[in-house]
DNA sequence: CTGATAACTGATACCGGTGTCCGGTCCGCA
DNA sequence: TGCGGACCGGACACCGGTATCAGTTATCAG
């Protein structure tokens, strides 16, 4: 294999051409790239005008090989969620803008038997300074302890600690489930539905913990026919709209695990005739495009995902971007908020407050 | 800055291990790795055991430096839709899943007066094999002149050819809006209006000539009432939707260019009671996730995205991928196609074909 | 005005590969 | 038998940085 790609006619200056420039040795411009202490202001200048006047760029290579460790940050995900993905991913570069760090994004299968092994053969090829894992794959142990092993910092990104604070970054979904039903008994439901996320999901498990517990402070139960399985896609929105809504005592609101499946829920209420949201409130979480995009627009849950990169990164790489990153642990669980926009209002027979 | 991240306990095995387990030399095992011609099978099979045997990887960083290059590809995008960069990243990842290359990913800031040195430090630091330029910063020539010089092979992604076969990927939107069109008017639609992308896009000129073009051959203009002026974003088909539907002759089917528009265009006509299809029919493009959570379900094109993402790896770096790269040139033009579903009904008065 | 100590700096090995330039062996073929 | 080409080893320079450690220069107490 040939890289035969031709360089400019001059070629990039090197550590040795600022060396010769500013009449030092290599090592002390290597000092003054690093910052080292120790080194005269006098040197420190000449060495920077040199490398100012050639526009010597360190080459990162050199650098990996030299440090025994690539100036890159991986994102391991397996999310369906496109937007959440590059959500987090603008945080996160937005983090590492003026820092020396390239990220390197790396999309794994969740499913495959195979999944260790390739996420350590990414690892010990490409030597990350750290990985980034987001949910769903964060919730894989196996993965945390294979990054301990292999030396290279993670970070875990959850809906609710997984890990301890060095490791992890979390939001507070369940309190804000829970403020949400909350609003809705405040209107008036009293027979709320609830679609599942996956089984096995931590998510899921949060969200779900914090609507019962939003019922049980009531004095409300989920009756067994209004709690209906679901995976996050569209489709079990589909299917459990019609589950939900073709019983003769429907609920008057439903709570949906994600935007997707509260899409689907609402596309049946549209086909069946049901006013949303006169006849039916949704609430949804995740705030992606969707929720804004379908009519009447979805009160939802959003999830602070991009400042989650950001905070990830901080956590993940302090010691390359400035002093901006001393945070306490308590600073690990990012808020989610609730956003009220038309799905929700009083259950029929009931005036708006 | 220190990166003292520690590894595990016994350290990677080096090329100069696996060359004493075998009893070659060091420079037989690079042959080797860099599939050399001039080996024997058997010299071969005994590098490759010992390889297998060590579970050794070549260190990147080392070849990097040698070799010049960075083994990896960079995907410099500045696309508001998440959906389609993450589309396009999997078709890449898909495409390099064997070879020894990485996915450097790099949003960028269109806008940016300093889009230019931005790009250009990044390339030089980072030093990736080849660069892809998503639209619609691939319209950018400057962008394409800054890899020719800096020696860095790269292919743009565009509706339409935007350079020669060997730079470029694109597909047939306009023959494809062009067909989506024709269908309205066979339905029966005379009053078609239309929603435009932001001026300057090449992906929205090109929506709009295939437009026009159907309009042209069935003998009918766009009266300059039914064009709407858009941006590709759900806001800006609210303003259109408001503008189209408030008329006294609205029109009775909308070409929206994207679906985003097409979702507000949609909102617009349940505030006021329009049924779709019924009353009006609507046409959007891209089939995002939008397309199918909205109701009724979105007719739209299909942008083959990630098809693209895998032949412009091919067109990119055929050296790395084995032998099934070679391609013609026709074979950069990938088919949109046209996704019909529930949005699109024959005008009011005319009965279903 | 010494000598000791701390602050700075440079020569050289090293990170883990690749390219070059031989030199030598093995093999098939005239 | 001789010969040319395929195959492989060995020594070494090199990619562009960093680490080590000894050497040189300030600083300052005595």
């Amino acid at each position: 294999m040939a890289a035969q790609t031709r360089g400019p006619g001059g070629r990039q200056p090197t550590i040795n051409d600022v060396a010769a420039l500013a009449g030092v040795s290599k090592k002390t411009v290597s000092r003054v790239i690093n910052r080292s202490q120790f080194l005269t202001d006098k040197t420190r200048a000449a060495v920077e005008k040199a490398i100012e006047q050639l526009g010597f760029v360190p080459n990162p290579q050199a650098r990996a090989l030299a440090f025994r460790r690539n100036f890159l940050i991986a994102l391991l995900h397996d999310n369906p969620n496109a937007q959440t993905v590059l959500n987090f991913q603008r945080g996160v570069l937005d983090a590492i803008k003026d820092s020396d760090l390239a990220l390197l994004v790396r999309p794994v299968d969740r499913g495959s038997d195979k999944l260790l092994d390739d996420v350590r053969t990414f690892l010990e090829k490409q030597r990350p300074i750290g990985a980034m894992l987001l949910p769903p794959i964060s919730e894989n142990d196996e993965l945390a302890g294979l990054c301990e092993d292999l030396g290279v910092r993670y970070v875990r990104i959850g809906s609710a600690p997984l890990d301890d604070a060095r490791h992890c970054v979390s939001s507070n979904d369940r309190e804000v489930v829970a403020e949400a039903v909350r609003g809705l008994i405040a209107l008036g439901h009293r027979r709320i539905g609830f679609v599942r996320g996956p089984v096995g999901f931590r998510s899921a498990a949060e969200r779900e913990k914090g609507f019962l517990e939003a019922l049980a402070e009531a004095g409300l139960t989920l009756p067994g026919e209004l709690n209906a399985p679901g995976n996050y896609r569209y489709t079990a929105g589909i299917e459990a709209g019609e589950a939900l809504l073709a019983r003769a005592d429907p609920p008057t609101a439903i709570f949906c695990s994600n935007d997707e499946m509260a899409a689907g829920v609402l596309s049946v209420a549209h086909g069946k005739g049901i006013k949303v949201p006169a006849e039916l409130s949704i609430i949804g979480f995740d705030d992606s495009p969707t929720a804004t995009h379908i009519w009447p627009a979805l009160s939802t849950v959003r999830w602070p995902i991009r400042e989650m990169g950001v905070r990830a990164s901080q956590i993940l790489v302090p010691d390359f971007l400035g002093p901006a990153a001393k945070l306490d642990e308590d600073d690990n669980v990012l808020p989610s908020t609730l956003i009220e926009r038309q799905s929700v209002a009083p259950p029929p027979g009931r005036s708006k407050p």
